[in-house]
DNA sequence: GTAGTTTTGTGATGTAGGTCACAATATCAG
DNA sequence: CTGATATTGTGACCTACATCACAAAACTAC
């Protein structure tokens, strides 16, 4: 399936566009490939743009003063990365945005997004939803960080991403979890 | 300042709309109030509204089978609440939302913010806005949460919330904190 | 006011998970 | 295939925070 397929099928579960609207919210964006370890967003750099995955595993985390790495979000193909905050408020990126395995993406503009809100109310509504998603799902991920222990959000985590284990470094997983990669070697047998 | 102007200059804030479209707007909320300790949306139980605080301060928060409570969010004027899963999802409450102190609230149907949102392009915008700024908010506290400890954590919600310290009990400061109440009276004076 | 309930402080003790150190594997470039 | 680099496993020890228990305040309702 094609680049265009892919992102057609995934705002129409949404949102129904008609093919007009879709041909023209699609010309906004541009196809990007990368390869295993490219940096998209780095930190303290201008954020003009989101990332519309086809193909491959991104990942976003903040990365501490003493090199510790906290992961906020895998992104798989149909899913959608960037430093927000950096993009909405036009502040400079406090988070990394790379590539876990090679990928290819969608690239849209900030501007673009604000611009195909205002002229297509249906791509605003569209927009409106996702965030919607991400809001829910990052609560939800907080109560977990405050109720479960490590293994349980392993457990959890697996879930969420089925296909991850056997894609990204364990040291993902744990900055994911937000344990020490020690802590979660220990945790799958005892 | 009533309530219509409360919410018309937090609106105008983010999204200028005429005086008839908000006029238009205003129309769909609903004024109510709340006592002390009165308890809004119940797990278990459908989500229908979201709510705009006027005066006095809620909270939503999940408890766990052994009774244990987390804070997702206080919300104090200004602020909206629900349980937006269950209320974006048609599914019952998992979390509940009760009034820390006695309240005055809008409240709005989500049957009516999807009717507002398609009838006018501005009010989605919005609620585009809005979700934004929680999902921002929300990722940042996860954040926090993985890589700083719990004083440092009180530190930041003091400064989230000032006005919060005098009014609420400590218990609750240490449910959103997610530590036991005696570590949060250990903090403050080593 | 006084009695009852709720909230807070403080000590003693237990434990999940962090940190450091080093060995055992994978993975990759040439 | 071979050395170099990155990734994992495992032990020893340490620390932040939980839990339990009980006393001291602080609100509430008569």
């Amino acid at each position: 399936m094609n680049a265009k397929a892919i992102l057609q099928e995934h705002v129409a579960r949404i949102t129904p566009l008609s093919n007009e609207q879709f041909d023209y919210f699609f010309s906004h964006f541009t196809p990007q490939s990368y390869k295993k370890g490219e940096t998209i967003i780095a930190p303290g750099k201008a954020v003009g743009h989101e990332y519309f995955v086809l193909h491959g595993c991104l990942k976003s985390f903040y990365r501490t003063d003493q090199g510790k790495m906290f992961i906020l979000q895998f992104a798989m193909p149909t899913w959608w990365a960037s430093d927000y905050e950096a993009l909405y408020n036009g502040t400079r990126a406090t988070t990394t945005v790379d590539c876990v395995t090679a990928a290819e993406v969608l690239r849209l503009s900030g501007a673009d997004r604000e611009k195909l809100c205002r002229e297509v109310h249906a791509v605003e509504s569209f927009f409106r939803w996702r965030t919607n998603r991400g809001y829910v799902a990052a609560q939800k991920r907080l109560l977990s960080f405050m109720h479960h222990d490590a293994r349980q959000r392993y457990e959890e985590l697996l879930q969420l991403y089925p296909q991850l284990y056997n894609v990204v470094p364990k040291q993902l997983i744990a900055a994911y979890l937000g344990v020490s990669r020690e802590t979660l070697s220990r945790l799958y047998q005892p």
